[in-house]
DNA sequence: ATCTGTAATCGGGGATTCCCCGATGGGTAA
DNA sequence: TTACCCATCGGGGAATCCCCGATTACAGAT
């Protein structure tokens, strides 16, 4: 845990969740935000389950997410808190492809979208952008969501990962992983037959003929998706 | 740039150079590295070739390094250091997972590796060691290693694939492509029996701990052989 | 020449996964 | 409202995984 901030004298601070498995980012976007006079980390948590009940406690004023957490993602998180109607603005961070989870974040209900390849400012104006009311992606990102409006979302030329729903996506990055059926029932508290019937959705979307060409693939994109 | 501290009148802090391409990152772990008394940071970068040029004429006493950075990767850079004959001790820092890169790393000249995963005190406690001459890696890393040289066919510097038989390393091949078990019988006119017992061989020898992790490991494999 | 080790081959059998069929709700867009 | 997609789960047979073996052959060591 990291050290809080006892809401000092002033008042004025906007209080700041983190949701990171990675201990070093946590420690990181922490020791940079406590460095901004407007703005306090009040808390954190390394996965989802924890960080719900966290953050429904301590309602902080934004949390940050990052997209790719042991067992549920970020973006299960983030419906997590839509669901239980809390009215929390959600900024996800990510390394990860922003044109594939960019979309889905915004879709989901969060606030922004932000690249860990960004420079730190960026994460500070992002976090006052969105604390103000508005919503804050890349310039890149915002003008490719708005050619997906209005040339629709069957856009030809794109990954046919794209095609995949939230669920199929988390699993076939679970599979990219290494991580057998049942462990991935485990993780994401469904059923074995679920996930099942997600790994034949996701062969016939991607055109594949066995459970080892489906490994394959899901081994080849982590591979890109994280090691670029 | 982050801040470098300007060698007050302690001599005794041991100086640390930061590649990371996630500024993110750099600025959590320079935080939190100047923060403690013994050490400093002297400088960092977020891709390799800068980071080169920057470490011969900073000359820090150890340097952290990311494995996944844009263009040349963390290995490339291990590379170029040692290539330099720079006796500089690295540490690899990674998300990626362990098991695939330590024995690289350490093999390519690492002095230690390190997840991005662990507490952010493991990180201090890896520089301390390596600071000291030792060499840092996880337990369950240790252990692996070691299993890996007393059951392996000796020759320290080579994959853990090059101790698969023949036999054995034409099924990982195929299972890299996709194979299924029937598939690869049929193409090899052996039983189906036989090519369990493969598969079991090699998950073995390759501390695999169920079919997905295998399939995984095929096909990481075969995109290195190929494209590396 | 015998012993030892290892590679290659195969089997039994229970647990698990694969892969086809389907079903139920709950959203959302036409 | 109707229709559709998404998330969720089940039945059931085929295939696999994964543990236990076993046999042959061949290469070195004794």
């Amino acid at each position: 845990m990291l050290e809080s901030v006892p809401s000092s004298k002033h008042p004025a601070k906007s209080t700041v969740f983190i949701v990171d498995d990675h201990p070093i980012v946590r420690q990181g976007l922490a020791l940079l935000i406590n460095r901004e006079a407007d703005l306090a980390v009040c808390g954190d948590a390394e996965e989802a389950v924890g960080a719900l009940q966290a953050v429904e406690s301590q309602r902080p004023d934004i949390v940050l997410v990052d997209i790719s957490l042991n067992g549920p993602d970020g973006l299960d998180l983030l419906k997590s808190i839509r669901a239980k109607h809390l009215r929390l603005p959600v900024l996800i961070l990510s390394m990860l492809d922003e044109t594939l989870y960019a979309e889905r974040a915004l879709r989901a209900g969060a606030s922004g979208y932000i690249m860990k390849q960004e420079a730190t400012e960026k994460v500070l104006i992002a976090i006052r952008r969105i604390l103000g009311g508005d919503i804050y992606v890349s310039d890149r990102m915002s003008s490719l969501i708005m050619h997906h409006f209005v040339s629709g979302p069957a856009d030809p030329g794109e990954s046919p990962v794209a095609g995949l729903t939230d669920r199929e996506l988390e699993v076939f990055r679970l599979i990219g992983e290494g991580h057998g059926t049942r462990q991935i029932a485990e993780a994401l508290h469904i059923s074995i037959k679920t996930v099942e019937s997600y790994q034949a959705h996701i062969k016939e979307k991607l055109s594949l003929r066995n459970a080892r060409e489906l490994v394959q693939r899901a081994v080849q994109w982590t591979l890109r998706e994280i090691a670029g």
